[in-house]
DNA sequence: AATTGATGGATTGTCGACAATAATACCAAT
DNA sequence: ATTGGTATTATTGTCGACAATCCATCAATT
């Protein structure tokens, strides 16, 4: 799915992303350089260049001369968030409608098929959800063949969105629900309907952004 | 419009990003690290530092053990650039239409008005009209309050626009009808018209597009 | 007692040198 | 002459140390 580490500052850049999102390192935390430096056992030079893309993907938030801090879950900032992955998706559905051949429509459909068949074996585990989830929204963007679009969703603001729906927790029942949903938009593709794909993948995205409202909410 | 830059590798980011918008450093060069530093009298971990960001706003593509190059403008990627700006700043468009205050509204058709007299005062002069677009736009996506939004269009975006505009020589017979544009845009938003704003905002830049792709075409 | 100023400690920003990787040039062999 | 391999060179990635800046604690004054 995304190509693997070359260089140390890559493979440190991965772990702390998969501890900021899973909420292993705290939110809202600050960040020491120094001691991140001696935990993963690499000079500061790499470990900046980490923080560096951490705050390209805004798990973090750095300030000149007074560190880094791991950013805050909040309702405005989930409603923000929310807002602009409903443009942008929708946007790449319209696109993909447009853009995708027979044949990668046919791939996504047996894609489909296959997670649902998986989601029967593993029910109840929310992870094969939530990985294919990831795996159909990402494969939604890459179709659109935008590559500042392809960034901004899959570099830029995609961990933060998991950070949300991990931390707050997401099981529940938009399990089945989100199936029928990707079938959907995926049969609007299909047709070639590019306005209908933008229109249901909104609707998706808003059910979700409610869904995790309000856990957030009853959560406090 | 940006606070000024505090540490040394911030002033020689600004200084690059000038250098590349302006086209002194061509594009589809290469970056040569050791080169730069000497030529900015600094040492490398301020100008990796800068680098980071300039490729965080697009304007140099980097491969790992491989090194930096300055971005290459091409018709695709002009495209592909109008297509997020049309989306996103029509978004900025909705939200500001809902976010503003009767007193900011108020401030930029002031704002407006002002323009419109330097225009006249300095009438051909290409350079005002550019800044008097940018400030438009700015404030407007400023408005929508969305911190995502922003800092997508403001700090990842907006310098390669700048570039295209630069480097294609705009100048053209768009001065005075953008400023009617702007004026019928504002006028929605005053309206709290969030709809039309959106609307006439995604035209405004899809004219845009196309007046660039032109001189792209020609000047090929 | 509260506010201001100074001092000590810690953290970030910057530097120069070294190690690892990639590009280049050169030579040999077919 | 071309191709393959090798050595050389240059560039990037990484390291440890130094300088500059900020934060906290504490003293002194109003």
């Amino acid at each position: 799915m995304q190509k693997d580490p070359i260089t140390a500052a890559d493979r440190v850049l991965l772990e702390i992303q998969r501890a900021i999102v899973a909420g292993e390192i705290p939110a809202g935390s600050k960040i020491s350089e120094p001691e991140l430096a001696r935990q993963f056992d690499l000079s500061r030079a790499p470990l900046r260049e980490a923080l560096a893309r951490l705050e390209r993907c805004h798990l973090i938030e750095r300030v000149p001369n007074a560190g880094a801090r791991v950013v805050k879950l909040t309702p405005q900032g989930l409603i923000s968030l929310y807002q602009i992955r409903e443009n942008l998706e929708g946007m790449a559905c319209r696109l993909a409608a447009e853009q995708m051949s027979d044949d990668e429509i046919a791939q996504m459909q047996s894609l489909l098929d296959q997670h649902l068949s998986t989601q029967r074996v593993r029910e109840g585990e929310s992870y094969y959800q939530e990985a294919g989830d990831v795996d159909f929204h990402y494969r939604i963007i890459q179709a659109s063949k935008n590559p500042y679009l392809i960034n901004i969703l899959c570099d830029e603001l995609y961990y933060l969105v998991r950070m949300y729906r991990v931390q707050m927790g997401m099981a529940g029942p938009r399990v089945s629900r989100a199936f029928d949903e990707h079938k959907a938009i995926l049969n609007a593709i299909a047709n070639r309907d590019g306005e209908l794909a933008e229109l249901l993948m909104r609707r998706h995205i808003s059910a979700s952004r409610r869904n995790i409202e309000l856990h957030l909410q009853q959560g406090n």
